[in-house]
DNA sequence: CTAGGGTTAG
């Protein structure tokens, strides 16, 4: 009689009884094969885990047929130690390594603390460690920056006679680094006989992390071999700490001296050319990736999603989105965020649904994504929604990032009363960039008092930043209180802060050209105001009405007009007619937000000459086209 | 069974 072989599931079911599973074990000869296939990764508990070994022992199988690490895992922090122990020393291999895998998977796993609880179980039992066991303790130590028990495996090794082991002194160097002991770690560094690029590569992404940009850099000129990774931990640097012109230039440098970058070189490159708008370079490291097969690894397509967004070229990004076989929430969250900043709200919540449907599950930025789309279209009670939703759906715990999100869609929606309500009943201390929202809001919705609370509040949490006095300037100028605005501004002096500078840039033919207010620096500057005057005509007969309150200065209205048309954004749009052909997309990127009058200026403009004119704004995307603009005035 | 570089928001 043939009888279908019964799965381990099926025998380790919790509804069988124990004569059921007596009769299953008397009738069942499974072969090792499917021991190990199937069985193995079954067992969950000490006590499946005996139902196994005993299979094992009755069927004669092998003892180095079960995943001796998965035995170790279960085992180690169970009173069930001695078991596990006993299983080790028949199966003809050294013990500690078989508790060294379970290590290592302890301290790269959620919860590497495991890890150390582990070790201790080690030492309780008296089993000698190696090298290999403390490297993995210590890595564990340097997840958790657990300084107390690294110090702990320090003076083991020492103990252990291990000090001299090149590979633990990296992984100590970089405990001290990660645990804010930089400077113990130098000391450790160069008190070290011998060094590998491995050492010089922690030490350089280490100093970057603590702030030390330019001794990473020194570090990184001194040292005397260097691979892929350390060019790419050099080039990361300067992106994370906000110098992505360094950055381009080391890869570029990289490229010189022939080495190939990966795909973690990739992801940092793109990452600078983000920051800066570089979408010639950025589209060429594209090209790259595809050629050497890094489309399959998921950083790099986001940090594309994310380049193309922050680019101003949505087409672009949604194609590597939908070109991806897997997708992390990274993937989401980032194409969400870049629907609302480019105004597509109902594109943003739309994605949201299918994110939900394929299974995935959204993080605090997918919602801040969500916040910012329906806070740049004005949908207050979907932006409400889903504020309370991310809580009781998805239990995300609201961060101050999404209470400044709340704060700035109802203050922008103009319901001030509410949105300070909002504020004084946070369970948390309102930061900075919460007053700073609803500061907006006053300025967008001529709110002076408000604004004048708002201030309060951000002259104690915020007083070094210039662009909060500038507002506030800004708010009492357009009520003609001249005299406030003066005194603001002699406040923010006094503080010795001055008004963030405005600029403009556009790239052609791989140039950058920069322009600040009133600039007459550029060679093409007489060319850039005739074609404007000629504009401006042409613009007026389209109904175009120069909205000179955005000028702080009281002064005649004929001035206010010369000032406006010099705006940085004007200039770098008037060279980019001048020096593009006709029908090409001109893409302007500008440091601080678009002003009112460039505004309705590209509008008019973008419908005369007939041209998509895309500006990447401090927030968020304006996309003019025939006669109108991708925010829909709301913004 | 060792050690080092990366992505959404702010």
């Amino acid at each position: 009689m043939v009888c279908t072989l019964p799965s381990l599931s099926l025998y380790m079911h919790p509804s069988l009884n124990i004569e059921q599973k007596h009769r299953l074990h008397r009738s069942w000869k499974p072969s090792s094969e499917i021991l190990r296939t199937e069985l193995f990764h079954k067992f969950n508990s000490p006590f499946e885990l005996q139902q196994v070994h005993t299979l094992v022992i009755k069927t004669g199988t092998p003892l180095s047929a079960l995943p001796l690490s998965r035995v170790a895992s279960i085992c180690a922090l169970t009173p069930r130690f001695a078991y596990a122990q006993q299983i080790f020393q028949q199966v003809g291999q050294p013990e500690i390594f078989i508790w060294n895998c379970c290590l290592k998977d302890f301290a790269e796993s959620d919860s590497p603390f495991d890890a150390i609880l582990l070790f201790y179980q080690l030492r309780k039992h008296n089993v000698c460690p190696d090298s290999f066991t403390c490297t993995f303790v210590l890595k564990a130590c340097v997840q958790l920056r657990d300084l107390f028990h690294g110090r702990i495996v320090h003076k083991f090794i020492q103990k252990l006679g291990l000090q001299s082991n090149l590979v633990l002194q990296n992984v100590t160097v970089h405990l001290y680094a990660s645990c804010g002991k930089i400077s113990d770690a130098i000391l450790l560094f160069n008190k070290m006989p011998q060094r590998d690029v491995i050492t010089w590569n922690t030490m350089i992404t280490q100093l970057v992390k603590r702030g030390y940009i330019d001794s990473a850099y020194k570090m990184f000129l001194q040292m005397p071999d260097r691979n892929v990774r350390s060019w790419t931990a050099m080039i990361a640097g300067f992106g994370q700490c906000g110098k992505p012109k360094e950055a381009i230039d080391l890869f570029t440098k990289m490229e010189e001296v022939g080495l190939k970058p990966s795909e973690v070189t990739v992801v940092a490159v793109l990452a600078a050319c983000t920051d800066l708008g570089a979408l010639d370079l950025g589209s060429r490291i594209h090209e790259y990736s595809d050629k050497n097969e890094f489309k399959r690894n998921i950083p790099v397509c986001n940090t594309l999603i994310d380049m193309y967004i922050k680019c101003g070229v949505l087409e672009a990004a949604l194609r590597v989105f939908e070109g991806m076989k897997e997708r992390t929430v990274v993937s989401w969250s980032a194409m969400i965020q870049g629907l609302a900043i480019h105004g597509k709200a109902n594109e943003a919540l739309e994605l949201f649904h299918q994110m939900i449907q394929t299974g995935m599950k959204p993080n605090g930025v997918t919602f801040i994504g969500l916040l910012n789309a329906c806070s740049h279209m004005g949908l207050i009670n979907k932006g409400r929604w889903f504020f309370a939703s991310m809580s009781r759906d998805y239990g995300i715990i609201p961060s101050i990032e999404h209470y400044g999100c709340m704060v700035d869609l109802l203050s922008r929606a103009g319901l001030m009363q509410e949105a300070h309500e909002f504020i004084t009943q946070m369970p948390i201390k309102p930061n900075a960039a919460v007053w700073g929202a609803l500061l907006g809001g006053c300025k967008l919705h001529k709110k002076i008092e408000m604004a004048k609370v708002a201030m309060r509040h951000l002259q104690e949490l915020d007083p070094l930043n210039d662009g909060h006095y500038v507002v506030l300037a800004n708010i009492y100028s357009e009520a003609k209180q001249w005299d406030d605005a003066a005194r603001v501004r002699k406040l923010m002096r006094n503080k010795g802060l001055q008004k963030t500078l405005g600029w403009s840039s556009i790239t052609v033919n791989g140039i950058v050209h920069e322009f600040v207010a009133g600039d007459e620096t550029h060679p093409q500057s007489q060319e850039i105001f005739k074609v404007w005057n000629k504009l401006l005509a042409h613009m007026r007969l389209k109904g175009y009405i120069p909205n000179t309150s955005v000028v702080l200065l009281d002064m005649e209205e004929n001035e206010k007009e010369k000032i406006v048309f010099r705006h940085s954004e004007k200039l770098a749009l008037v060279f980019g007619l001048i020096n593009t052909s006709h029908g090409e997309t001109i893409r302007i990127f500008k440091n601080l937000r678009v002003c009112e009058d460039c505004h309705a200026a590209f509008k008019v403009i973008s419908e005369i000459s007939n041209r998509e004119i895309v500006v990447r704004d401090r927030n968020r995307f304006h996309c003019f086209r025939d006669g109108s603009c991708s925010c829909k005035d709301y913004w």
